[in-house]
DNA sequence: GGTGTCCGTGTTATCGCTCACATAGTAGGG
DNA sequence: CCCTACTATGTGAGCGATAACACGGACACC
């Protein structure tokens, strides 16, 4: 800086104000300075700035399944956010989700000095682990429950499911069964709940017995499996992601269970794969990106305004009606 | 910082050395400058420390289809060895991929200071317009094509597709068909490549035409369409992903022709749904978290150590006969 | 022509830390 | 018992920027 100051015969704080756009600088100075900059590929030390400022200009992201669909769009949400508002983001991805590994991710990430961190997260223990660091770094929770008064980002997942479950209702089923996600993530439980709530509404219940699985193909695999041992006369099952119908979609053919002539299957989270399932599969779209998206400008605007009330966002889903839905067999 | 120090009755430099773990500090002086450290939940400012010594500790990740299978776990990698060694990451999705977009991602990070940069991108336009700037910023490149003296961390990618080759030839196909990836992908290339020049070692080639996909479902079932109207007695198609795999599944299925009874399909990457598709799917597993943490450790190895000659390192893959290949129908 | 005001620019302090060097005390060798 | 050598700690400078304030000159107004 000092020789762009030299090369361009002004001072230092002319150069500052130069790369800050201050008005109060002559045009003829500006193009000086400016040309100086060019000439010696000046590029302003951001560490320096943060320091003098104590803004780094950077969000942290603590995520855990992040090469999944999902939380990989997200962050590409996230991280398309905060291009646009010149922020840089880092991420830290924890292989397992626990009060320590949430923790010590948001410890990494404040001794970098993040202006704020995005949580990835649906597990409730994550958040309550997060609640006493909300009050002093801001913090959004994207997929979360809405608890401890940190603002969140998510999509009607109850009401997906609600959709689901009617869907296949409507259809005629009334042996519908459910394979839901791991038992202690909220979006699981939402899904689970939104199923059983629905089917209670219409006078039936959820089999015994429903299987939490990890979200994986394998795990849907095999609780479809099980479920097709204990439970042969079910028509339909609503599955709690895309990755675990596939498991299923497998599991029935294996046992000779046509889809949809025997069984219907819907997923959840329209993974773009989905559309071309054998067969393709009827599912509830969310949209990811969004998520993120919102989940930044949510951040920031805590970061640049401060704490508000928090907000709690809920992003519209949509029922995409492919072909593993359709109508019970006729004997059931 | 300051207040540490008084509190311990020391300078502001014991403090330092304790931070920085001095052997130079008596272990009584040490203790009382840590309790004194956690009674102010004290936290060492590394913006400044960064000024200071130059140092940074971040390292950034330029992508582009993060959302992908592949890029997200290798980002994975990359994040959880950067993490050992206290690094942070910090990520720059780009839409699309061209010379533009990745000088933007480098300036963009570069102002931020990174220390290094690895690029997540197997098109050679990303990496020659990186090679000018390789000269003052650690760079490494992954799944990318060795040139401009930018070390790589890759895997076999021709060898994979030989492999595939191979595999069909031996099961009796004779004719074989390629779905391929995106035109300017090196490891598009590279997989088609493999492909073409093994079945011209066994007296075979290619059929005309062979489609361009973009790594979408999508875009291989709109190929294997289009294939089976033009050559309607391939009777084994090596696809260059799984994803595209997935698609010409779909076309096959809608077209009448079982899998692998009439037509084998072998794809690559082994994403885990490939083992549950209809029929689970014969593909070459590569090892995306390793080359990331491949392509981290030459990273750091760059930023610590200075340039050395730029290293090529080639991982494994492994060959997954699953059941989406078998022996051509008798008649062909 | 004096004076207040705004504009463009410069001067100095400061952010929180590490580095290089200084210094006091302690121990060992002759 | 002196000198060297090393240990534990302190002092002051400076990293590269911004913030706050100071200052001279041009202009307008009375």
């Amino acid at each position: 800086m000092a020789d762009v100051a030299r090369l361009a015969g002004v001072s230092h704080q002319t150069v500052s104000r130069v790369i800050n756009g201050s008005e109060r600088v002559a045009p003829a100075t500006r193009d000086r300075v400016q040309a100086a900059m060019r000439l010696l590929d000046y590029r302003p030390n951001s560490m320096a700035r943060a320091l003098v400022t104590g803004r780094s200009r950077t969000v942290g992201v603590i995520g855990f399944n992040t090469t999944l669909f999902g939380p990989a769009s997200t962050l590409y949400g996230i991280e398309g956010s905060a291009h646009e508002a010149e922020y840089l983001t880092s991420v830290v991805s924890m292989p397992e989700v626990n009060r320590d590994s949430v923790l010590l991710a948001v410890e990494r990430l404040r001794r970098h000095n993040v202006e704020g961190v995005l949580l990835l997260a649906s597990e409730s223990s994550a958040i309550a682990a997060l609640a006493p660091v909300s009050r002093e770094l801001p913090l959004v929770a994207l997929e979360a429950e809405p608890i401890h008064g940190i603002p969140t980002v998510t999509i009607d997942q109850y009401g997906g499911a609600v959709s689901a479950t009617r869907h296949l209702l409507e259809l005629g089923h009334r042996r519908i069964a459910h394979i839901a996600g791991p038992a202690g993530s909220l979006e699981a439980q939402l899904r689970l709940a939104g199923c059983r709530d629905t089917l209670a509404e219409a006078g039936h219940r959820l089999p015994a017995g429903t299987g939490f699985g990890d979200w994986s193909a394998g795990s849907g695999y095999e609780i479809c499996v099980r479920l097709l041992e204990q439970d042969p006369d079910v028509t339909a099952i609503f599955v709690a992601n895309d990755q675990m119908a596939l498991g299923a979609l497998r599991a029935l053919d294996e046992a000779g269970r046509r889809v949809p002539a025997d069984v219907s299957i819907v997923g959840f989270d329209a993974v773009p794969e989905s559309g071309f399932f054998t067969p393709p599969l009827t599912t509830i779209h969310q949209d990811f990106v969004a998520i993120g998206r919102r989940g930044f400008e949510a951040l920031r605007d805590r970061i640049e305004n401060g704490d508000g009330p928090a907000t709690h966002q809920v992003l519209e889903f949509e029922l995409l009606v492919r072909a593993s839905t359709g109508p019970p067999p006729a004997g059931a």
